[in-house]
DNA sequence: TTAGGGCTATGG
DNA sequence: CCATAGCCCTAA
């Protein structure tokens, strides 16, 4: 704070700022200051000086920032010097305006040695910063121009770099444009000098650190990570782009499919051991805990997979039971069916060796998860996944897709887009007894091409599940970049290179014979949203690959797509007869 | 800030 | 076809 303050002459003639064991001034040397007035002409006054016109009568407005287009020649900037500054002072004007000072001055040899008006030529003098300033800023020396001078504004000397604190401190918005004050400027209160104070307080903190911490410095796997790349090389990060862009624009940020690695979980289990479930944000915040930019939530959620059985209401500390045991664990059966009760062996050997790091540091909270008071491991690894998945819960029975609900899955896909559950949740489809992801999951049999091939992939658009009309709330605000959501899908078919294991776009289509290659409008400019509105369906499917009853498929050997039995008509979306439209007051509203 | 629930991608 | 993981949103 204070050594923020101390370098910024001028700025306040508040004798709190002021030493009181300094001497008085008597060389005033007035340092090259940023040019306030870069891109205006300086016949027209600051609008915080006492004639200056008013904001609307200043033509053209200002531009905060140096202006480049302006030549060096084209600058016949008056000149004022110290000499003109104590002058003012010493005629009992030290507020005088500078402009005024600028107007009655044309002597000077010094570039641009211009002070804004709001700067007290008093407080200029009496603070001590100049003192230890280089003999080149002495009023009688020219200052340099080759590396000092950067054409717009004077650099001022670099102030000794502190070792620990290298950062750059960015000035809000409002400090950047104190120096140029905006044509209304002369409309804004008076600037009190602990708002002053207080801001520079908020400026000279530190800046909050990345919010990730990665876990290894090393560059990571494609197929895991892939969000922190710039360049573009692939359809996944271009997807990543678009996210990246997203989250400058809607500040939330979309982040990418990333599984949770064994060391990840590990470091979780360790945070839980040490502060208990519960903390995540202290277990996230912890600098011995490295995680691959996850969030408290996502630790939170991490968790919930791992200890599914736990819950508030045992409030048991897991902390505590785990530094009493010296051991956590992670039941991998015990997943969301909690079909498993007993805990898996890992196939490694760590069970009997627990970090020695797991040392209590912190107290217990009452918020915690119960764990099983089993023996606790910490190593959780692939195999233990591998063998929970052979303890699932019995599967459904299978249910083969009719015609029927072939063709409803068409006119759900749309009229809905890619919101599978909105597809599922339409009666007029008749497809709830299907889940949403069984719809998806035909769906992307069907018609693999278009479903890999959208532009940004399956959308990961979310709804509510009271949007059983196919509006998600959810959607409304997620980033038209990254997530159109509502099906907005250019459908084509003219990306068949992409690794099927890479999220979204890079799935790699199936080769398919394609027996009727007809091309189809199932694509709609406004999404399925917008078929609410318009009543009639655009959707447009290029070179979709199905068959039909009037061209034969068994010819084709590896045709792989089921028979849909549709007929021209069921394509002629032109002639479409889509389910009623739903009313507003069938949503109650 | 966290807990709980929902949705979708992933992959067997 | 299905379960699960990962991510997100919202309420408390």
């Amino acid at each position: 704070m204070t050594a923020f303050l101390e370098p910024l002459p001028g700025l306040l003639d508040d004798p709190l700022l002021h030493l009181p064991d300094l001497p008085p001034r008597t060389d005033v040397r007035i340092p090259p200051l940023r040019d306030p007035f870069p891109s205006r002409a300086l016949t027209v006054l600051s609008p915080l000086e006492p004639n200056a016109p008013d904001g609307k009568q200043i033509q053209g407005g200002v531009k905060l920032g140096c202006s480049k287009n302006t030549s060096q020649a084209e600058r016949t900037n008056p000149k004022i010097t110290p000499a003109d500054v104590i002058s003012a002072r010493d005629t009992k004007k030290p507020n005088l305006a500078i402009s005024a000072l600028v107007e009655s001055s044309s002597t000077s040899q010094l570039p641009r040695l211009l002070t804004p008006s709001f700067v007290n030529l008093a407080a200029v003098e009496n603070n001590s910063s100049f003192h230890s300033w280089p003999a080149e800023y002495s009023p009688s020396k020219r200052v340099k121009l080759d590396h000092e001078y950067h054409g717009d504004y004077v650099q001022l000397p670099k102030p000794p770099q502190k070792e620990a604190n290298k950062r750059v401190l960015l000035l809000p918005t409002i400090v950047n444009g104190i120096h140029e004050p905006p044509p209304s400027a002369a409309l804004l209160p008076p600037m009190e000098l602990e708002e002053v104070k207080a801001m520079l307080d908020s400026i000279s903190e530190p800046l909050p650190l990345p919010p990730e911490k990665m876990l290894n410095p090393e560059p990571e796997p494609a197929d895991t990570v892939n969000h922190h790349r710039l360049k573009s090389s692939s359809p996944t990060e271009e997807m990543d782009m678009a996210r990246n862009i997203s989250t400058a624009v809607n500040h939330r940020p979309q982040r990418t499919w990333k599984k949770w690695s064994e060391e990840e979980t590990q470091q979780l289990l360790k945070g839980v051991a040490k502060y208990g479930a519960g903390k995540w944000k202290e277990i996230c915040a912890d600098p011995e805990l490295r995680f691959r930019d996850r969030r408290p939530m996502d630790l939170k959620d991490r968790f919930r997979i791992c200890f599914p059985n736990t819950n508030k209401e045992k409030m048991e500390d897991v902390g505590a039971s785990a530094r009493s045991e010296k051991q956590l664990s992670f039941n991998p059966g015990q997943t969301r069916n909690n079909n498993v009760t007993h805990n898996l062996p890992s196939s490694t050997d760590t069970l009997s060796s627990p970090p020695s790091d797991l040392s209590p540091n912190h107290p217990s909270s009452s918020h915690f998860y119960q764990v099983p008071s089993v023996p606790l491991n910490l190593k959780v690894t692939p195999s233990d996944f591998a063998i929970a998945a052979k303890s699932r819960a019995s599967q459904r029975v299978r249910k083969l897709w009719t015609e029927e609900e072939h063709q409803n899955l068409v006119k759900g896909f749309a009229k809905h887009g890619y919101q599978w559950t909105a597809i599922r949740n339409d009666l007029e489809l008749n497809l709830s007894h299907r889940k949403a992801t069984d719809i998806r999951d035909k769906f992307r049999s069907l018609f693999p091409q278009q479903y890999m091939d959208a532009d940004s992939g399956p959308p990961a658009g979310r709804k509510n599940t009271t949007s059983a009309g196919g509006v998600s709330s959810k959607n409304n605000s997620m980033s038209s970049i990254s997530q159109p959501a509502t099906g907005v899908r250019h459908i084509n078919s003219s990306n068949p290179t992409s690794d099927k294991r890479k999220p979204s776009t890079s799935f790699a289509p199936i080769p398919m014979a394609a027996t009727t290659t007809k091309p189809l409008h199932l694509r709609t400019d406004e999404g399925p949203r917008d078929i609410t509105t318009s009543g009639v369906e655009v959707l447009e499917i290029t070179s979709i690959t199905t068959t039909t009853t009037q061209e034969s498929s068994s010819a084709v050997p590896n045709l792989t797509l089921p028979p849909l039995a549709l007929g021209d008509n069921d394509w002629d979306w032109g002639d479409n007869k889509l389910a009623p439209l739903l009313d507003w007051e069938e949503f109650g509203l």
